[in-house]
DNA sequence: GCTACAGTCTGTAGCAACTACAGGCTCAAG
DNA sequence: CTTGAGCCTGTAGTTGCTACAGACTGTAGC
């Protein structure tokens, strides 16, 4: 390398590595402006540094907690500004917390079903089968 | 209409009405192959009948339950075929309740980990807050 | 200096499972 | 005979990546 990534700086193999990030999805994150563009060898090459570091091991904490990428959009909004305040963050937090709530809801009837239907199969040849009667009834989840 | 809906025929959207299920959505099942060509009319309009509406069903009713759309078209061979047991029904049911579990399982470690940290915000003006705090931080999901 | 090879660059296509158009027909009613 | 609802088609958008192809760069060995 002509100008070298010097001193902190980090290539994308060695950024996905310190992070566990995919290579690809750092470049996604970067086209989508979650992260911002890095400085550029004259060749072409990104260079990162530790502040990459830790805002995409943010990023990948919070999708990892289940926020979507408009939700940490958002919360890195607030980061960025500096403006942020706990309330803020804190409501953010309790209405995906309630979202994930919903989906374990769901999840759980779901389960509820299958498990009482899977133990109804005799489990043998027969052609009969209570879960595909289930399938074949009509009617939402019970639940 | 010249060749008439006749007897026990349905347009589109009467089946989708039947099932709930979104009118262009079932033009996809039907592209990807998870419900017949229907007939025509002369014009070009489709017909559907009971048929339909009972594997439609099926179809939206695994949908709810969880199962992919490849793993319903596994269950659609078996049922079209007629050569499916109880036992190869059960087993791939309980491979997809497996997946549900560890999917709850997966929620409820977020939603500990949101609950706690969301608990230890102040909820007021403040600028510090826990929720970032935990996001900044390295580390895997505890749990 | 030359070559091989790893690493980087770009744009684009693919995945699941839909959903929503645009632009053009057809059919029944007034 | 016109209006308007409903149908037809193909295609693009959604979310969040992931994976490629084809070109370029940088480094190490000879």
């Amino acid at each position: 390398m002509l100008d070298h990534v010097s001193g902190r700086g980090l290539q994308r193999a060695e950024l996905a590595r310190r992070t566990g990030c995919n290579l690809e999805t750092i470049r996604y994150y970067e086209k989508i402006g979650m992260i911002p563009d890095p400085p550029r060898t004259t060749s072409g090459y990104r260079i990162y540094d530790d502040t990459h570091v830790s805002r995409l091991r943010f990023i990948l904490r919070a999708r990892e907690l289940g926020f979507s990428i408009d939700d940490i959009r958002g919360l890195l909004v607030l980061v960025d500004g500096g403006t942020q305040t706990c309330a803020e963050v804190k409501e953010r937090t309790e209405r995906h917390l309630a979202d994930v709530r919903a989906k374990i809801a769901d999840l759980r009837r779901i389960e509820k079903v299958l498990a009482v239907t899977a133990a109804q199969c005799s489990g043998d040849d027969a052609p009969g089968c209570p879960v595909l009667e289930t399938l074949a009834s009509q009617g939402d989840l019970p639940g």
